[in-house]
DNA sequence: GACAATCATATTGTACACAATCTAATTGGT
DNA sequence: ACCAATTAGATTGTGTACAATATGATTGTC
């Protein structure tokens, strides 16, 4: 416990204080927000479960409720997935009932998705759930808006750096 | 573009100020937590993937780097990950030569994990990724430390809840 | 010393997540 | 009209991620 000058841990590279601090768990922000992430999905599950939704199809349909149809390269924009994890995911909120998969007349190469009735009224049932969790996080308001505003900008920021 | 008390977005739901802005995926710090880490794996993909490895592998990794040999639980709860993940991809890391399983033989149905001389010396080959990323953030130091603080302390919060 | 309870890890099944590739449709230039 | 380039989705293969379950070892109790 005693950071004292003897050298009884031994560090196997040479590096008085640089790397090894550098590649702490704990120091990297990447990891923060890796944990975090892996928490907030299971602080979720028990509150979608009841819904019939995984979270990342609560947040397909958060972004369908603003706005259906629409197609599906739209959805991954929104969501910042691609083809080969919306395809599945759309499948099977489909066979839940959720949405449908159309084939655009106009592009053919176009397939929307539409809410189902099914899908629209779920909205009224997922109504309690933001509150829920803000309960389960346990943050005032406010720290939860400056939080959420500094990952937005540090998305966009990564964002910029792909195009 | 102009906020007018003309009532031209139809609201499906008769939802004057409520749920419909609670449900929208801007307003969502969950949803803002979810783009932000996969924009930051995606970061890390063409820093590590000459290394050999992936994202939860380098984790995985700056966890042993700190304290290894250790158990595939201690690793876990370091993590945050279960056996049922944590298995197949100590299985591949195995494959790839940076480390080595083995049974204790005090007890046989812990198994402990330790680094190959090969898994040890990729520290140094890991040592100016962490550099690489803050300069991709392009963030001063203090906001991404207290974004990382942030992060912990929400863990912390919700943690505490499921134990 | 048998034996139930517990613990540590592995296994199985389902669900994301993305790179690479494929197919089919549209668009643009000639 | 033709053909190259582009675009939209789907498919395939690899790699997480976790719940539920299985297996085998240790511990506690009698």
């Amino acid at each position: 416990m005693s950071p004292k000058p003897t050298a009884d841990r031994r560090t196997p590279t040479s590096d008085p204080q640089g790397v090894a601090q550098q590649l702490r768990l704990d120091n990297q922000l990447c990891f923060a927000l890796y944990a975090a992430t892996g928490l907030v999905t299971r602080a979720y599950r028990p509150l979608l479960e009841p819904l019939g939704l995984t979270y990342p199809q609560y947040l397909a349909m958060m972004a369908l409720w603003e706005k259906a149809p629409r197609t599906v390269s739209d959805l991954g924009e929104a969501l910042g997935l691609d083809s080969g994890t919306l395809t599945p995911l759309l499948k099977r909120m489909e066979a839940a009932g959720l949405v449908t998969r159309t084939r655009d007349r106009a592009d053919e190469r176009r397939v929307q998705i539409e809410l189902t009735d099914k899908g629209r009224h779920l909205k009224d049932a997922a109504a309690g759930v933001p509150f829920a969790l803000a309960c389960a996080l346990d943050m005032p308001g406010e720290e939860i808006a400056s939080l959420r505003t500094a990952l937005q900008d540090m998305a966009r920021k990564l964002r910029g750096r792909e195009e």
